[in-house]
DNA sequence: TATTGTTATACTCTATAACTATA
DNA sequence: TATAGTTATAGAGTATAACAATA
């Protein structure tokens, strides 16, 4: 898992020790949740209220292909937009030609709240990544999308 | 946030589109929670757990310092503590020289569980970056180690 | 019959506030 | 008084199972 670090792989990256990928990826996994977490908080919501709104934020969506993103049962779906609904984050409405469906959607102040969040979110990790070289900053972006493409292809793929 | 893509600053990476270091590593976040949340349910564990687990693989610990490092209210520890000692995954055990003091120490069960879940964990991380080359999966782990490291020194010295 | 969603129930996880016991 | 930890309470989040309504 760890690297051994010689000069000539070395490229130059300050880290003096290496975690490894598998403890680099899981602890920093936890970095960016607790960062989630510390701005979903400021505005009252947890991580998961917060991962509603982002979902919600460029679609509109029914509660089974809510619950299958959110990796949810249906019924915890249920609860978690009765919760958003109460403080009027999102409204249920109905679906045209199909009686048994409702849509989730974002309210007014549910987009607001999204967009809010969607920029502390972005200056945070701005400010965590501050320290990159612009060309490290631009091969992590293109790691964590490879692997994040990579995993969504293959899930689809397997499921 | 997102990087436009050229040819001189492409440096071959597969990904054609780019989610942005911002979205990229979200979403590469929820990905690896996700990876987590599947091995620990296997096990009949939650996150959380998962994490007690990994916090007491290496060291003996009172209720305040894992409060601290889980991000919890100690009353919250005291609560997860008496659920995983109730699973006899972990012990509390007595602080010679301190007797309002205690420590949380895994169980020989609680060891065992602790390695098997590690074990998984890493393999199910090698098989997600089983795509990356060499020197890819290797400037990952180090751009990963760089912004865990550099994180907790910011951390300590501000708070 | 299958699909979409909700309800009932029970448990985990979490925070706040008040408490005990020791330092 | 300050520190280490627990208890009481309330609410969010989650899964399982059973249900209702529509397709």
């Amino acid at each position: 898992m760890a690297t051994r670090s010689t000069l000539a792989d070395q490229q130059s990256n300050d880290a003096v020790v290496d975690l490894g990928v598998v403890d680099g990826l899981v602890q920093l996994s936890f970095l960016i949740q607790s960062l989630l977490g510390r701005v979903a908080a400021r505005h009252g919501l947890s991580i998961i209220q917060l991962r509603l709104l982002g979902v919600l934020r460029d679609r509109e969506i029914g509660m089974l292909g809510l619950s299958r993103i959110l990796e949810l049962e249906k019924s915890s779906a249920t609860g978690l937009v009765d919760r958003a609904e109460r403080r009027e984050l999102v409204r249920r409405v109905p679906v045209v030609g199909n009686r048994r469906a409702v849509h989730v959607a974002l309210s007014e102040q549910g987009q607001a709240l999204a967009r809010a969040v969607h920029a502390e979110v972005a200056t945070e990790i701005t400010t965590l990544t501050a320290d990159l070289s612009a060309p490290k900053r631009d091969q992590l972006s293109r790691l964590a999308t490879t692997l994040v493409l990579g995993d969504a292809a293959a899930r689809s793929l397997r499921l």
